[in-house]
DNA sequence: GTGGTCTAGACCACC
DNA sequence: GTGGTCTAGACCACA
């Protein structure tokens, strides 16, 4: 369980533990039902604050990456749209998904376009993304 | 000047300022030069504070879009990059502008996959985003 | 003796177990007099701690729903109210239940009407609920 | 600001805030847009934690029954469904509302029914409280 | 002034 | 052991 926390970062701590636990997913380094630490095993090995992981623990829970069991701790859970939905790209369930990252998705391309990087170069990008989180 | 500002919502009133003026430049609803209002007439015309309207523009001169002079108020200013670098996408400046996008970009194409957002789906998006872009 | 356990959901075992075999009762699925697993039955049966199935069973016991046995181990035990007094709805016990299940039913009323469930759907899901189990 | 809150009660005390402003709003004590005290104020007010208070009000939040601006505080929201929606008694959000309340009304009308209260008694228990929330 | 975040430490409920 | 709740107090970001 490897996290790289910067403390002095703008965007906070859960925020960040939350972003790289999505990330590990998508990379396939964490695995559906996959055992994650408990809050209070993180919190002592990252040095933070059990609150802290806490919420980032709830956060994900809310967003379906988690699921967490009075036994057992927490563990990961990948949301069925990715297994099931991903051969029907025509589906609601995609198509809201879509539209609620292309705010995000727009400044992004806005903010590179007014740094010179061409569509091509974008394109290409995203497309060394998708292939590495396929293979990882 | 339309801003469209949601104030129950989680970003900073300064950086929905800060993104929506991004996003006009890049979209060419504001041109190079073009003069946006002052600190106050923003302030005095959407209802918020003049601390507040500061705060972006200020974020918005750092990251070079926006020229602040004390006898012609603020400007929009376009990035070199954009203009002059745009035929040599093997540049260092771009290079760098791709770097520090790549997290961004790699949290949100995870979570696009992780909700059934197949490569196809995302780059079509991308594109679309770029020709309407181009086009106004 | 079919139990559906969620162990991510926010409602503790124990308190789904309970829930479930109070359902069973009111459905006629388990009658009067009925036996029904021993604590260690049940809690081999489902993978769960002894310790939560006995919680359960001793909460059940406490509301009459359940009467133990050192011999003959656990058995349904419907209240009489619901037996004798059915034809009494003046009576004294009954208007306990309902005052004791008031606040309940206010708050769920109150969530529903401000999703926009109409008195009518409302009372006709009630008159559906109670016609399935009666039948059952 | 009416809160009554037992401490010790065994549902949590952000619980209590939340259940309360619900019932508030179903009975129009609280009205849309109405504000209600800030995190700080509730927490001096009610002798309570900020933290508790805050945990009520993100809860309140993300049902969409509030409204947190940095700038006024906090406001009462009454989500569109009951508002726009109750005339479409069909429609798929109110059918929603109903199938996430089901289990449990399930779980209420049995233990009403297994103590005696006829279907009768119930119903016009409902239709007390539907008219004391409309009137009041 | 507001809410957002984080800490250190506590107690309890659940399993 | 686990997570859930709550406290008292702090600092920061935002408006």
């Amino acid at each position: 369980m490897l996290l790289e926390l910067d403390f002095s970062s703008q965007t906070p701590i859960y925020q960040q533990i939350r972003n790289q636990i999505v990330l590990a997913v998508a990379e396939g380094r964490l695995k559906d039902g996959q055992r994650i630490p408990s809050v209070r095993t993180l919190a002592d090995e990252s040095g933070i604050n059990m609150m802290t992981v806490n919420k980032a623990y709830q956060l994900l829970r809310q967003e379906g990456y988690l699921q967490i069991d009075r036994r057992s701790g927490a563990r990961i859970s990948i949301p069925v749209s990715s297994i099931f939905l991903s051969s029907h790209p025509e589906g609601a369930v995609v198509t809201a998904a879509v539209n609620q990252l292309r705010p995000q998705l727009e400044l992004l391309i806005s903010e590179a376009r007014l740094h010179g990087v061409s569509q091509e170069l974008f394109l290409s990008t995203c497309c060394e993304i998708f292939h590495r989180q396929k293979e990882v």
